[in-house]
Formats: C-alpha cells, structure tokens, sequence
DNA sequence: CGGAATCCTGGGAGATACTG
DNA sequence: CAGTATCTCCCAGGATTCCG
C-alpha cells in the first residue's frame, strides 16, 4: 500500500523525535518538575520535614494517589528523602535534599512571581477579553 | 436516599474546592504557567522577536495547534504582543512583554538547573532503581 | 504563511475500597 | 497512618483538513 509509506515515515520521525529526547535528558526532567505537584510539594517542604499527613493537608486538594506518586518520582529523583519510623501508627517523614533545596529555590521564585503579578494577568485578560468581543460584534454586522 | 447525602457532602466539598481555588487565583496562574510548552516558548522568545515559523522550529517536537494555543494563552495574559504584518505571505511577530521577560527570567534559571544538575538526577535514579530491584529479590525468596 | 475546526486517542488524575 | 490496587472519566494534545 501507498499508504503505509506516510505511515511509516510518520513512525521514522516519531522514533527520531524520541531519540532526540533522549539525547536531551534535561528537556525531560525540565517536564517532570513542571508537574502541577511537585512545585506546591517542593514549596510545602521548605518549612523542613513534613509527614504525609501534614503535606496532605497542607496541599489542598491533592489526593493521595498524586501525593503518592508525586513524593515517590521526587525521591526517586533524589530530590528528597522518605524516612519510615516503624512504631505504632507507622510514621514517615520526607524532607528535601540539597539538590531539592536547590530546586525549590527556583520554584518558589516562580510562585512568588505568580502572587505578585496575578494582577497584572487577570487585568490583561480582561482586556484581551474586551477586545476580543468587541472584534465579534464588529464583524459580525459589518461586512 | 442515604446515598445521596454522601454525593452531596462531595459536591459540597466539590465546591468548597473550586471556591477555594478562585479565592486563589495565583495557584492557578502557577499551574497555567506550569503548562508543558510555556516554559519553552518563553526561553525561546528571550532571544527577541520571533515569527510563529521560527517558533515551530526552535521549539522541537511541538504541534501547530499546541503552539498556537500556548501563544494565544500568553497573550491573553500579557505576557507576549501578537504583530500581524499584512504582507502577502502573512508575517505574524511575537515578542515578550515586560511581564513576560519577568517570568522568562524565572523559567530560565529552573532550565538552567535543569541541564546542570540532569546528571546528578539520573544517578540518584540509578541508585534508587538498584535499591529497589534489591528489596524485590530479597523479599521474594526469604522471607 | 499562520492559523481555525474537527476528530480521535493515551494517559493523567480523581474516587473508591482494601491492607499492613 | 500511609499507603496500594482498580476502575473510570476527562481532556491535553496529536493528526488531518480547510481557510484567508
């Protein structure tokens, strides 16, 4: 078929792209830390070691599967530490590491950002919105 | 029903949430902010202006509508201008605001962290993998 | 050239229930 | 308390096609 070729050469660019990620593992990881998570984590941890319990709570809204699987890529990436003390209610701690801290910096930076400029965003929106329906009714009567 | 109590306690916390979200209109900003291409878009607009045709191309691996939409998002929110040049191959311009090169600034230095400290991610991730393949074997034999 | 409109799919993410 | 397992739903995002 003629078609498979298209196919195929779609599948071709499709693998080149992947390789290209590949060589370029910090894209990646420039992703991961984009998660919508693992800044409000990161920032949660600043104030030192937290339970799970404690960021649960303090994160609204996160369930605990994303808590879970959040915490988990972050240890993983040595970002920061699970320590589990076996005693009667099990307890575990997560604190950050160095290079956590080191990321959390930044982050914190960008949420620091976002709460001091939300203004600025919401009234832009307003006038691109404005903008946007006055452009609506004018084509719309007018030719 | 007894039921329908508990779906309404949800729906109730439902709205308590998205309340709570409103009521904190910069976590929502940090999570637009967050979006997968943003943080790219905006590095590759800190070298100046930049035509939609150079942005798909510095930008590898990004589709036409994910770039359009990440655009026509930014310029909502003040963060880039929109120049539509009306020549006979349209020419469209797009430049970062001063709101805009704010962020980019911040967007930068977590690419920045990103590419100097991939390898010490992928270390920790070696040794994490290790530790686990570890405990699987050991926890699969003896008991 | 720079989009808009449409269709379609993968997997991100929430709800629920169970476990050690 | 701190998870794990499973099901499901939704929508981000890719492919394709059409437009000015």
């Amino acid at each position: 078929m003629v078609t498979r070729t298209a196919q195929e050469r779609r599948d071709e660019e499709k693998r080149a792209y992947d390789a290209y990620l590949a060589a370029c593992p910090a894209r990646k990881l420039l992703d991961e830390v984009s998660g919508k998570w693992v800044s409000l984590v990161l920032v949660a941890l600043g104030d030192g070691p937290q339970r799970y319990s404690d960021l649960s709570r303090r994160i609204a809204g996160v369930s605990q599967k994303m808590l879970t699987q959040t915490l988990r890529t972050l240890e993983r990436d040595g970002l920061l530490t699970r320590t589990v003390t076996a005693c009667v209610p099990v307890r575990v701690d997560y604190e950050l590491t160095d290079l956590g801290r080191s990321l959390r910096q930044l982050v914190a930076g960008i949420k620091d950002w976002a709460e001091a400029r939300f203004e600025e965003v919401e009234s832009a929106r307003d006038r691109y919105d404005a903008r946007s329906a006055a452009l609506t009714i004018g084509s719309d009567g007018a030719g």
